[in-house]
RNA sequence: GUGAUUGUAGCUCAGUUGGUUAGAGCGCUGGUUUGUGGAUCCAGAGGUCGCCGGUUCGAGCCCGGUCUUUCACCCCA
């Protein structure tokens, strides 16, 4: 015998857990579709090559490969192995599990460009791997619920996101969060303005952490990353940055005066507030960071993130604009922007703030039990006039003692359970008992069907 | 990828400086009850102590390796 295992990283989902993420997916998905997003999907594996590269070197290092079928090792010769593992990638592993939805979206686009008619709104909720080291809040496959559209560069879009993404928070019950949004020209803009043009990047790794280790920490990360003294003295504005989305706006048009890119980010992120407010949709949970930054490598506009306030997981969504989806598969020009719920995070943030509804799984609603094969088959007719009826019913599968079918409804959590015996033989009528007060009353079949039917 | 950490019954965990036959609670099965679940009581089943190797007269305990768990960093959902 072998002790079953699952590997590193991935999980069993119990009925409970389904029934819960399913109470997930279900507001992602009405949301997603309320606005005009079509479902796709995309198969689980690509072509290495559709995969490499798009994540930077250490995405495509947590990238799962799949081995060749058939005999992998044919035509590589002991020469060929003794360069490593490596070097001989492309002749073991032509395939790979995707990395994210992104990247398929992308080459889905590509390959439909003529059937397609843009914009194209699309969603996409399907699992994706990555071989991380596991820990809270990450594992080595997790789902991701995408919405992108693409082919249109306007601002709408990112209002709709933040709409969209109060929408589904409120149907969750979640009322602390934080939807921090920031546009990317405005990075450049502010390593222009202080004189490190193009070091946006390491700039934020280390302004991040701000809240976490405090001005001085940050000051000598900058250090360490190559800025200067004065440079620095130039963020001070943005580190004592006031609150409230407008006032932070007013601060960042002065300290970006001289920045044509910062500006224009500036202005971008004023007409996205602009259309929310004429759609009404209030400000309260949009929090505008203008160090937030995200996947530097492809977003070219807005940038989002969401946090939930209190809990130990990280961000649950986030998101951005992109110039240019397409253009590594051939076909440039199509700009877009989207963003994606963390299913798994989103779970266990719904856990650690218990507002999981208490409702029971839409399980059985009533369990026929009985004696005996009489009784059993007594109880098939029954099985079938409710089931008719759209009244969710099991049978006892096999004679056993009243007892045990009653703790195996009990066990379920089922409400009623209708008992078969000789009496109601007789009478046809059935005796349903409601287990959690324990009353039971023997009732015909229409009477029955009025009190089961839920 | 770096540094820690965990692993004993289905589950949660005890297990003394290395010393006979590895324990508890819960759960499970059966009984107490041949037409009534959750409670009580009784009985029972269930373990290659993650795996491989080493030290030792003797290893759940010590050493090495490996897998796994959890955490921090990196990065990210």
């Amino acid at each position: 015998m072998q002790k079953p295992s699952l590997p590193k990283g991935t999980r069993d989902f119990g009925p409970l857990q389904m029934a819960r993420r399913n109470y997930i997916l279900d507001a992602i998905k009405d949301t997603f579709q309320l606005f005009g997003y079509q479902q796709i999907e995309t198969p689980s594996m690509e072509n290495l090559s559709t995969l490499t590269g798009k994540y930077g070197d250490e995405g495509d290092q947590l990238l799962f490969k799949i081995l060749n079928s058939g005999d992998f090792l044919k035509g590589l010769t002991s020469e060929d192995l003794s360069k490593g593992s490596a070097a001989n990638l492309t002749k073991l592993s032509e395939k790979g599990l995707r990395y994210d939805l992104t990247v398929p979206f992308a080459r889905y686009v590509a390959m439909n460009r003529n059937e397609l008619s843009f914009p194209f709104k699309r969603y996409q909720i399907q699992p994706v791997w990555r071989a991380d080291r596991p820990q809270k809040g990450r594992y080595r496959e997790f789902y991701q619920c995408d919405a992108d559209v693409v082919g249109t560069e306007s601002l709408l879009c990112e209002a709709e996101i933040i709409w969209m993404i109060r929408q589904v928070f409120a149907k969750l019950g979640l009322k602390d969060y934080a939807i921090k949004v920031n546009n990317r020209k405005i990075l450049t803009g502010i390593a222009e303005a202080i004189g490190e043009q193009g070091k946006e990047g390491p700039l934020c790794v280390a302004i991040d952490k701000l809240d976490k280790i405090g001005w001085e920490k940050v000051k000598e990360e900058l250090l360490q990353r190559g800025f200067e003294e004065a440079s620095m003295q130039k963020l001070l504005p943005l580190v004592n940055l006031a609150s409230g989305v407008k006032e932070r706006l007013a601060v960042l048009t002065q300290f970006l005066n001289q920045s044509p890119v910062g500006l224009q980010g500036v202005k971008e992120l004023e007409e996205v507030f602009r259309f929310l407010e004429q759609l009404g949709i209030p400000l309260d949970h949009v929090d505008f960071d203008p160090m937030l930054a995200r996947g530097l490598s492809y977003y070219t506009g807005a940038i989002f993130e969401v946090k939930v306030n209190g809990v130990s997981i990280g961000s649950v969504s986030g998101g951005g604009r992109y110039d240019n989806l397409t253009g590594v598969f051939g076909l440039p020009g199509v700009p877009g922007v989207g963003f994606s719920f963390g299913v798994d995070r989103l779970y266990d943030v719904l856990e650690e703030l218990n507002l999981f509804p208490e409702e029971r799984l839409a399980g059985t609603q009533v369990l026929l039990a009985h004696f005996d094969q009489k009784g059993l088959e007594y109880g098939l007719r029954w099985l079938t006039a409710l089931r008719a009826e759209g009244v969710r019913a099991e049978l006892y599968p096999e004679v056993s003692k009243l007892k045990k079918q009653l703790e195996y409804a009990s066990k379920k959590e089922l409400p009623f359970v209708g008992i078969c015996g000789d009496e109601e033989i007789a009478s046809g009528r059935l005796m349903v008992k409601n287990l959690t007060t324990g009353e039971q009353e023997s009732l015909t079949l229409p009477e029955a069907i009025v009190r089961l039917k839920k």
